[in-house]
DNA sequence: GACTGTGAAGCCATTCACAGCT
DNA sequence: AGCTGTGAATGGCTTCACAGTC
C-alpha cells in the first residue's frame, strides 16, 4: 500500500465498489472488468482503475479482476476486515433509527452504547441496547473500546458532545448535527447535513421553474 | 442571476452560509465581513467572496456585507423564499424520523405524504401525517404538487419507487438506500448513503491504526 | 484603513490514450 | 484481441494577490 494522499471521492467510491462487487458475489460472477464495474456503479472505466491504481495492481491485463480477491482488498483498504464499535449520542427520532440500523452491522460496525440527556428518554430499549444517560459517556467510551462517535442530538449541543467524546478519546466522528464542529487535527470527522441535501435540490428545482 | 455552471460545492457552502447568516440575525448583529463569514464555517474568506460573486455583487467595500440582506439574497438563489412538497417513500425507522424531522420544515420543505408497502405500517400516524399504501403514490404526488421524492426502502426496490416518482412528474430526488440509482438527464438526484460515510471514517481510521 | 470583487496562478481530480501483459 | 496500468492532457475548484471602492 503506496498510500499517502488519497482523494476522499475514490475512498468513497471504494465502497461503492465494494457493495458491487459484493454483489456479483451473491451473483457468483467469477471474474470482472473495470468496465463491467464502471457501468454498475456510474462512473467512467479509467476511474475504476485509477482508483485502484493507489493501492496498487488487483488485475490481470487482458482478463480484469478477480471478484472475490478484489472484494477482499478493498475491504481490507477500507479498514472492513475488522469490527468497529460505535456510540451514538442522541436518542431522538434519527439517533435511535440509525441505532436500530441493519445496514451498519451488516459491515463490521457494532452499536454499543446510546446516550441521551432527556429522563424521558433514558432507559428506552432500542433492540438490544438500553438508552443511558449522557454522563456515562466517558465510561461507555473506554469500557467498550468506542472507536467511532456518531452526534444525533441538537446542534446547540453539538460542540460540547463532540469535545466530550474527544476528551474520551474517540478518534472519528460522524455528525448528523447541522452545526460546523471544531476537531483536533488528529480526529476524523464527517458531516452528514440532511437540510444541506434538500437545498441542493431546492436550488436546482428553483434553477428550472425560473 | 448570471448563474450557468456552479459548482455543487459552492451551493453546498451557500446553504451553511444562510445558516450561520441566520444565526448571526438572531444575534442582531447589522454587518457581517467575509472574513467573518470564512471563520464561522471553516473556510476560506476568499472562498466566500468567490461563492458570492457566481451570483452578483452583494458588499460595500470597506464595509462587509448586510446580514439581513444577504440572507435574503442567498435563500431566493437557494429557492426558499418558498415551499417545497415532499413525498417520503418508505416508512421504516428512517422514513419516519425524517418525517418527524422539524429542521425540515423550518426551511420551507414540506411533508405531505408517507408511503409504505408494508400493510402493518400501513394507518400509523406520525405527528399529522397518516403511512398510505405505496399504491397511493401517482395519485400523491398530483393532488399534493410533491416537488421532491424521498427514498427511504431497502436496496431491492429503490430504483422500481424511483421510476414510479419520476413517472409521477416528480424532478428532484434525495436517495437514502444504498443503491445506484439511474435517473433521466433532468431529474435532479442527490444520494445520502450512511454506509459510505462511516467508511470513510474507517479508512481514515485503519490508516492511523497500522 | 478596511474589505470587496476578480483575473491569474496553483492545485487536484478526472479523462484520454496508449504501452504493456496475458 | 482484450483489458490493465499509467504518464500526459484536460478541466474545474480553490487560493493568491491586488486593483477598486467606501
Amino acid at each position: 500500500m503506496k498510500a499517502y494522499k488519497i482523494p476522499e471521492a475514490t475512498v468513497m467510491r471504494l465502497s461503492i465498489y465494494s457493495r458491487f462487487l459484493h454483489q456479483l458475489m451473491l451473483e457468483g460472477s467469477e471474474t470482472v472488468s473495470s468496465g463491467e464495474i464502471a457501468e454498475g456503479v456510474g462512473v467512467s472505466s479509467a476511474q475504476v482503475r485509477k482508483d485502484l491504481a493507489y493501492f496498487g495492481e488487483f488485475g490481470t491485463r487482458g482478463v480484469g479482476y478477480k471478484v472475490d480477491e478484489l472484494y477482499g482488498y478493498i475491504m481490507k483498504i477500507l479498514g472492513l476486515d475488522r469490527q468497529w464499535n460505535a456510540i451514538i449520542i442522541g436518542a431522538g427520532k434519527l439517533g435511535s433509527a440509525l441505532a436500530l440500523y441493519q445496514g451498519f452491522a451488516d459491515r463490521g460496525f457494532n452499536i454499543k452504547a446510546v446516550l441521551d440527556i432527556n429522563p424521558q428518554i433514558i432507559g428506552a430499549r432500542l433492540d438490544g441496547i438500553e438508552v443511558e444517560a449522557l454522563g456515562k459517556l466517558a465510561e461507555r467510551v473506554k469500557e467498550q473500546a468506542i472507536n467511532i462517535g456518531v452526534i444525533t442530538v441538537p446542534a446547540s449541543v453539538a460542540q460540547e458532545v463532540t469535545d466530550q467524546l474527544i476528551q474520551a478519546g474517540v478518534k472519528a466522528i460522524l455528525n448528523f448535527s447541522p452545526r460546523i464542529l471544531k476537531v483536533p487535527q488528529d480526529v476524523v470527522l464527517r458531516n452528514v447535513d440532511l437540510s444541506v441535501n434538500l437545498e441542493v435540490l431546492s436550488f436546482n428545482l428553483a434553477l428550472n421553474h425560473r
